[in-house]
RNA sequence: GUGGCUAUAGCUCAGUUGGUUAGAGUGCCAGGUUGUGGCCCUGGAGGUCGAGGGUUCAAGUCCCUCUAGCCACCCCA
């Protein structure tokens, strides 16, 4: 087809699929509400140090993901390609840094990241997600998870499962990332191109790699959580007691390790079985005690998680909710028009859905047309209605008829369909 | 960013070894007598066969480039 047709991985959503992502965000909301979240907006757009301090310049969202201008006034901005860093700085720039801490926010919106684009991977897609800061606490790591975990219920989203993990933190760390080189060096040279580069730049990153050369030497690679010091460690523990004490089932996944640098302790992901390969996560998160001052704040720690709303309405059943009852009126003859339109206006005054016909088809088009509609009522003005003061009015799908005053009209809609609100 | 597969009406797809005006189902519009939907019947509109080049007497069918989608990788949501 000739003509200008959309960018590279955006999509155009239908009603249908508007109504589907609305809802998601919409039990979102309302779950996270249940646990004192509150909604906040941030820019689409940021600076771009924002990311490529916060996220960290090693990862590939700033490597070669972010889509960056610079504007009119020379200063450099980029879609944001994710929420948390945004979400810290909205705290110290606002009020928000003299609430009561743990300050807890949710949040949901588009993000953009210019990647290959596939099935649920889209350029520009949309995030649910939740931050919980200025609290170490490692109850709210759980807190966070059972929250989005009882979100996907809430969709009806089965077949996940939690991934878990505690990838320490800066006391840690280091000692972890050296026995894992020491594990790995002594045969770099074995090991695939793709595998030496990862230990190069980012050494935790080979954990997760599915090279089939790297397989053996995996498996008996030292394990995060055997070198987590006494802080890690008892943090963790916690989090584990409280995930069973809100009845959430996980998986401890030693090789989850997450792509953004600022995550430190505990990380998690969910996974879905019947989204394959590369796309099966629907969400991540974790914690990031030390984003805030990577972005030149105070220190304020944080967890939080961010789902991908396109992956979670993609395993969402529809919800084929109640419809209400819509009213189609129409104009059998030309001179009832403008009857037709004084009495739908009357009608959406009251909150009634109407859709209105007054037009010059044939009446059995407007008939057919009606039905497609999936109205519940016809209403029907001609010339023999306007000389009785009278409208037609025909259920569909039983086929009722009945002639009312038209001056009572809604009363007697009322009446043919008992459940009208 | 790498490799592979795909691209024909709004939608789902046919289209035989290259050969006349490119088809079906569905959807859309209109009729089947005068003011009535659904079922049925009939008719109509709608395609520069993703775009651009090339080979050939002849290309939807073969070749190249581009674009887009899907799959695997990379990575993530």
């Amino acid at each position: 087809m000739a003509g200008i047709s959309r960018p590279r991985g955006t999509d155009d959503l239908l009603p249908a699929r508007v109504a589907a992502r609305e809802r998601a965000v919409a039990v979102g909301m309302e779950v996270a509400g249940r646990y004192g979240y509150q909604r906040i907006e941030t820019p689409v757009f940021e600076a771009t140090e924002l990311f490529v301090r916060g996220v960290g310049d090693t990862t590939d969202v700033v490597n070669r993901e972010m889509y960056t201008f610079t504007d009119r006034g020379g200063r450099s901005l980029t879609l944001r390609p994710e929420g948390t860093a945004p979400a810290v700085r909205a705290f110290w720039e606002s009020d928000l840094r003299q609430a009561p801490l743990p300050v807890r926010l949710a949040y949901a919106g588009p993000m953009f990241r210019y990647d290959r684009p596939g099935r649920g991977r889209y350029r520009q897609f949309n995030q649910f997600g939740v931050e919980v800061l200025g609290d170490t606490e490692p109850e709210l790591d759980a807190e966070v998870i059972a929250l989005a975990w009882r979100w996907l219920a809430a969709l009806g989203v089965a077949g996940t499962s939690l991934q878990l993990n505690s990838i320490g933190d800066g006391e840690c760390r280091p000692a972890y990332r050296a026995a894992l080189l020491d594990h790995f060096e002594p045969h770099l040279a074995q090991l695939p191109e793709l595998d030496q580069a990862r230990l190069r730049r980012n050494p935790l990153r080979i954990l997760d790699s599915k090279e089939l050369g790297s397989e053996e030497l995996l498996a008996t690679a030292p394990r995060t959580t055997d070198f987590l010091c006494s802080g890690c460690r008892e943090a963790f523990d916690r989090v584990l007691q409280a995930l069973q004490a809100y009845r959430i089932p996980f998986a401890l996944n030693p090789r989850l390790v997450r792509g953004l640098d600022y995550y430190v302790r505990t990380t998690f992901e969910v996974w879905h079985e019947d989204l394959r390969g590369a796309q099966n996560s629907l969400f991540g998160g974790g914690r990031y005690d030390g984003l805030s001052e990577l972005l030149g704040y105070p220190a304020a720690p944080g967890v939080g998680f961010a789902a991908g709303l396109e992956r979670v309405v993609l395993l969402a059943p529809e919800a084929a909710g109640p419809q209400p009852p819509v009213v189609f009126l129409l104009a059998a003859q030309p001179a009832a028009a403008a009857t037709v339109i004084v009495l739908a206006e009357r009608l959406r005054e009251r909150g009634h859905e109407v859709i209105c016909d007054p037009g010059r088809r044939s009446l059995k088009a407007k008939m057919r047309g009606a039905e497609r509609s999936g109205a519940a009522l016809v209403v029907i003005l001609g010339d023999a209605e306007l000389a009785a003061g009278t409208a037609t009015v025909r259920r569909l799908g039983d086929g009722h008829q009945a002639e009312v005053a038209a001056d009572d009209l809604e009363q007697q809609l009322q009446v043919l369909v008992p459940n009208w609100n």
